[in-house]
DNA sequence: TTCCAGGGAAAGC
DNA sequence: GCTTTCCATGGA
């Protein structure tokens, strides 16, 4: 392993909170790590990199390669932040006219970006965070990744640092459920459903139905995903959104449903999520949030309601 | 102890 | 088809 960092400039006219996007509940890899100011740590593949604010606008990177993706690393960032999403665009014109309190609220907000991910990984992930609480998704991701992930040293100044890759999906498609489960906060379950759909990725089948789904509808992409155990609607919703760049996928989770009904009123959103009421919530917040970037706009709202209303402060 | 956490799926009507 | 119940686990 190289232990040269390549450093490179990332500028941008669009707000960028790094802090918030980073740990707004949609990338479980990210770490904070103090060298001789606050980066924030991930591997990419196989490249360790380091983010730093250096002023609104301006991130500077540190880079275990030149390019990830074939890109280099500044452009990569570019479209990993969704950059070209111009934010004051992301919610109708209209929005602050009908909701002044929620904008007020939420415009501080602009600045956490959708991420976009690499699908397998935000697949895991996300069938990760059934019906459990966000520290012990990150707890689970991480040990995963410790457990099934390549793994990489860099010299640092204090010493040797480990970093672990997130598991491909052949690692995880021959792995033992029991042991699995120890990852996945001992449920078995999880642990199986994870499994057979590393499988099914790595046959080809489930890789090959989603290529080009950027194109695919909606409804297709939402079949592919919930055909395999342990995906529903929801956490379909939330792959295609992180995991595909389709920002015009609102998905509706317990902290979604809440601000539905405290700040929009939508009498539905108190009843339970069943499909159905699912889908209507979904139209109702069409309505309200636009439909090409509903899912951009409806992780603002995420954000700014667990932040501000339900006072969370740890990520 | 009870309730909640970025739900899903089986069972029941 | 739609709704209710059950499942699963850790933390506050």
């Amino acid at each position: 392993m190289s232990n040269k960092l390549f450093k490179s400039i990332l500028k941008t006219d669009n707000r960028l909170d790094l802090k918030q996007t980073l740990f707004s509940g949609q990338s479980f890899t990210w770490k904070k790590i103090d060298l001789l100011s606050a980066y924030y740590v991930t591997k990419i593949n196989k490249t360790i990199i380091f983010l730093r604010e250096i002023e609104p606008g301006i991130i500077e990177a540190l880079s275990s390669s030149k390019k990830i993706n074939g890109l280099p690393i500044n452009q990569f960032l570019f479209n990993y932040f969704s950059l070209e999403i111009d934010d004051i665009k992301v919610f109708p014109q209209r929005f602050k006219n009908d909701f002044p309190e929620v904008w007020r609220r939420v415009e501080p907000y602009h600045g956490v970006r959708i991420m976009r991910q690499d699908p397998f990984e935000i697949m895991v992930t996300f069938m990760c965070a059934q019906g459990i609480g966000m520290h012990l998704i990150r707890r689970q991701v991480s040990m995963i990744a410790e457990g099934y992930g390549q793994k990489v040293g860099l010299e640092m100044p204090e010493g040797e640092m480990i970093f672990h890759c997130f598991p491909i999906p052949s690692a995880l498609a021959s792995a033992d459920p029991d042991e699995l489960a120890l990852c996945t906060n001992n449920n078995r379950i999880r642990a199986a459903n994870i499994i057979a759909m590393a499988r099914s990725f790595e046959s080809g089948k489930l890789a090959l139905a989603l290529v080009g789904s950027g194109e695919c509808d909606l409804e297709t992409l939402r079949e592919t995903l919930c055909a395999h155990s342990g995906i529903g609607l929801k956490i379909a919703d939330c792959i295609a959104l992180f995991g595909f760049g389709r920002f015009d996928t609102f998905p509706i989770d317990t902290h979604v449903k809440q601000y539905l009904w405290e700040w929009f009123g939508i009498e539905a959103a108190r009843k339970s999520l069943t499909e159905k009421n699912y889908r209507y919530l979904q139209k109702e917040a069409r309505k309200i949030l636009g439909n090409e970037y509903a899912g951009y706009a409806g992780h603002m709202l995420f954000h700014c309601w667990r932040k501000e209303i339900k006072k969370m402060k740890a990520f």
